[in-house]
DNA sequence: CGTCTTTGACCAGCGC
DNA sequence: GCGCTGGTCAAAGACG
């Protein structure tokens, strides 16, 4: 698992969109930010994001987040509220790679074709014993450069990267 | 042998 | 009520 490696990736930015309400206010960001392995800088125009919480400020940072217009379905109100009761957050990312390696074990559980998309929409789970996370993945269907990741739910243990990470020496990183 | 992916079937929610 | 769509299940096969 090389996460500076990976977030170095110049192909590589992700926005952040609410797929169901206000992200920053609804979600713990952090627990989701972490797969960056790094500080995540947002532009001015949005809330100052950090992934201090687990230490993990190596200095990796990916900026320029993309102007992209958030892709927000339009939701009747049953809906909404069923979804408002669960921990869900999405972003896009700019990545050739669908799935990215953020710590935690996924295990892929469906594929199913979308509605107006040439693309197949995956689906995974934590596959950490009594962890209930989900995560879909989908390519923008108009550009296929962006990955459409969304997760739901928290996880109840920690990333066995965060672990591996907290029993290195300070000095690892350098 | 255990774990994972694939994929068709099934189910529930929603709009008409 | 019916059809469409999204989400999940579970059997089968692949792989290490």
């Amino acid at each position: 698992m090389d996460f500076s490696r990976e977030s170095s990736n110049p192909n590589l930015n992700i926005t952040f969109y609410p797929d169901n309400l206000d992200p920053v206010t609804e979600f713990e960001l952090s627990d989701y930010l972490m797969l960056d392995g790094g500080v995540f800088e947002e532009d001015s125009s949005s809330q100052s994001i950090a992934s201090s919480e687990k230490g993990l400020g190596g200095g990796n940072e990916i900026s320029g987040a993309t102007s992209k217009t958030p892709i927000i379905k339009c939701k009747t109100e049953a809906r909404e509220k069923k979804l408002e009761q669960r921990h869900r957050v999405a972003f896009i990312t700019k990545s050739e790679i669908e799935v990215m390696d953020d710590g935690y074990k996924w295990r892929k559980y469906g594929k199913k074709p979308v509605k107006n998309s040439p693309n197949p929409r995956n689906y995974y789970k934590c596959s950490s014993g009594g962890c209930n996370v989900k995560k879909r993945i989908e390519r923008d269907r108009d550009d296929h450069s962006y990955v459409i990741t969304t997760y739901e739910g928290s996880h109840n243990h920690y990333s066995p990267f965060t672990v591996y990470y907290n029993q290195m020496p300070p000095n690892a990183w350098t």
